[in-house]
DNA sequence: TGCAGTGTTGCTTC
DNA sequence: CGAAGCAACACTGC
């Protein structure tokens, strides 16, 4: 489920730790989550040895630079999470799908129930080639994703509002637990057609994105499933939902209304009737 | 017991 | 071309 403010707590955890640090070993039971290189023999080759440079993030995707100019890129999916941790001798997470062993006796691993995940080795100095991140856009928290950008991208679109927001190619790392979040903030009702959004509405969304996400990076992201730290620990912002898995509760903004789920695009969709429009 | 539902993405189909 | 559906996989909960 991570999303931007969960991979972006993943992405500051692991930024604390793993710099300067080298791969020892590669261990997997899992090869076809590794796209690239081909072989499982030649991922590992690629990686055994490298020190670890600098943790970043685009979109929900990962990017760990490696010595030697190359990105290790790491994309959780649905089900996917990342420890940290004397991992090695310890066989307690049966989900775990790729082991990489360091040299100061600690593992970074990826588990991963539904084996839906995608890791992949790439030139640093040539990531911008790669399609999968190619397509992302704007980061929604970088100071030039201003009101007037947002527009820009908005014009000329079509649909339905809360899909708009989850398109990656639009903004970058909103999922269905913050698109219903960031609605139910701007108090705009997820169905509602792109069209007949008005510039004041707008506004109120792309403030919305700003706060809600900003809120969730604080909270440290949100556990309310299966999320957790690198460390196992879990984030708080669970304790913060208005809407998302909130159905038959009473509206926060105390307005009477009630939380309803319906389903838009095969996913589960949560608002108040009341104060969305 | 059994089947609908689950955070994502991208491919297929119409 | 765009929109919608579904596959990838495995478990939980009603």
């Amino acid at each position: 489920m991570p999303e931007l403010p969960e991979v972006q707590t993943i992405v500051s955890d692991l930024e604390r730790v793993l710099p300067n640090l080298k791969i020892k070993d590669v261990w997997s039971d899992w090869k076809k989550i590794i796209k690239q290189p081909k072989s499982f023999d030649e991922f590992r080759k690629k990686l055994i040895g490298k020190k670890i440079i600098k943790i970043r993030r685009k979109g929900k995707n990962i990017l760990i630079d490696l010595s030697g100019d190359e990105t290790l890129l790491i994309h959780q999916k649905m089900t996917g999470h990342i420890l940290y941790g004397p991992l090695r001798d310890d066989p307690y997470n049966q989900y775990i799908h790729l082991l990489i062993n360091l040299s100061n006796g600690y593992s970074l691993a990826l588990s991963d129930l539904r084996k839906f995940a995608k890791v992949l080795i790439w030139p640093t100095n040539k990531l911008d080639e790669l399609e999968d991140l190619k397509k992302i856009g704007p980061e929604p928290l970088d100071k030039n994703f201003t009101f007037e950008k947002f527009k820009e991208i908005f014009a000329g679109k079509k649909g339905k509002i809360k899909h708009f927001l989850m398109d990656q190619k639009n903004i970058a790392g909103i999922g269905n637990i913050y698109a219903d979040e960031i609605l139910w903030e701007a108090g705009a009702h997820p169905l509602r057609e792109i069209q007949k959004i008005s510039g004041a509405e707008l506004k109120k969304i792309y403030e919305a994105i700003k706060k809600v996400l900003r809120k969730a990076i604080e909270a440290k992201g949100d556990s309310m499933s299966d999320y957790r730290r690198p460390s196992g620990e879990k984030g708080n912002y669970q304790n913060m939902q208005n809407a998302y898995r909130m159905t038959g509760q009473k509206c926060k903004k105390k307005d009477g209304g009630v939380i309803t789920r319906v389903k838009s695009g095969g996913r589960g969709t949560h608002f108040c009737p009341v104060h969305q429009k």
